[in-house]
DNA sequence: ACACCCAAGTTCTGATTTGGAACTTAAGCC
DNA sequence: GGCTTAAGTTCCAAATCAGAACTTGGGTGT
């Protein structure tokens, strides 16, 4: 079973996954409610090849996720802003953060 | 960069990604707050080959979020359950179902 | 005893997806 | 003309995945 194969699952987790998962993807959505919205920006911010971000950038885009739009004409320059739809997925972000702030301290300065 | 690469990350929504950031954790995850706990079962209701579903128990638990331990002894069989940890990740699941609820209605059945 | 069934994995191979780096396009700057 | 920036695309090797078969340990039926 491949991954879009979940789009019309019963569940509305599982088609929400469908979209948003995998890592890149959810990273590049935790940037945008940061403030990035520049390819260069995501590629930098989440480590991800820029392979990936085109990829994700284009899935966001498609399911109306993000919006893209031309912030320069010549050159043609685009950004990547959230649409309402996009807006919404705030809560589950923000769950993810308050998990691993809880459940995950960076364990570095190891007592130093 | 890889998949764990991201464990010791600055911020908290990364560092959860690390374990959970896949479509087949986030749904195995999905299956045990709806009751399920066995290998077979969560290989049928994700639809996950028996070699994911294998792998991504092992990281869970690892990562203390489910905890393993058997339910016969002979033959001995094992069973899969949360532990707090896990299931303190309620609200991040409930944040996807709201939003696939809401934004990604299944559209099967098209007015019939 | 012998054949068949179950649960929980593991193993194998071919296909798909990544990672990483280099290349492209279009324009501005010096 | 040559360097720089931004947004991608292309290429190949390496990692991961899908799907099916096999394994292990025991129970059930005859």
């Amino acid at each position: 079973m491949k991954w879009t194969d979940l789009d019309d699952n019963w569940c509305p987790v599982a088609r929400t996954l469908s979209l948003v998962g995998d890592r890149w993807t959810l990273l590049i959505l935790r940037d945008c409610f940061l403030g990035l919205s520049r390819f260069d920006q995501f590629a930098e911010s989440t480590g991800a090849t820029r392979h990936i971000v085109s990829d994700r950038l284009k899935r966001l885009v498609d399911a109306g996720i993000l919006e893209k739009s031309a912030y320069s004409e010549r050159p043609k320059r685009y950004e990547y802003v959230l649409t309402e739809k996009g807006q919404e997925f705030a809560p589950a972000l923000i769950a993810f953060k308050d998990w691993g702030k809880k459940h995950l301290p960076v364990r570095r300065a190891t007592q130093g």
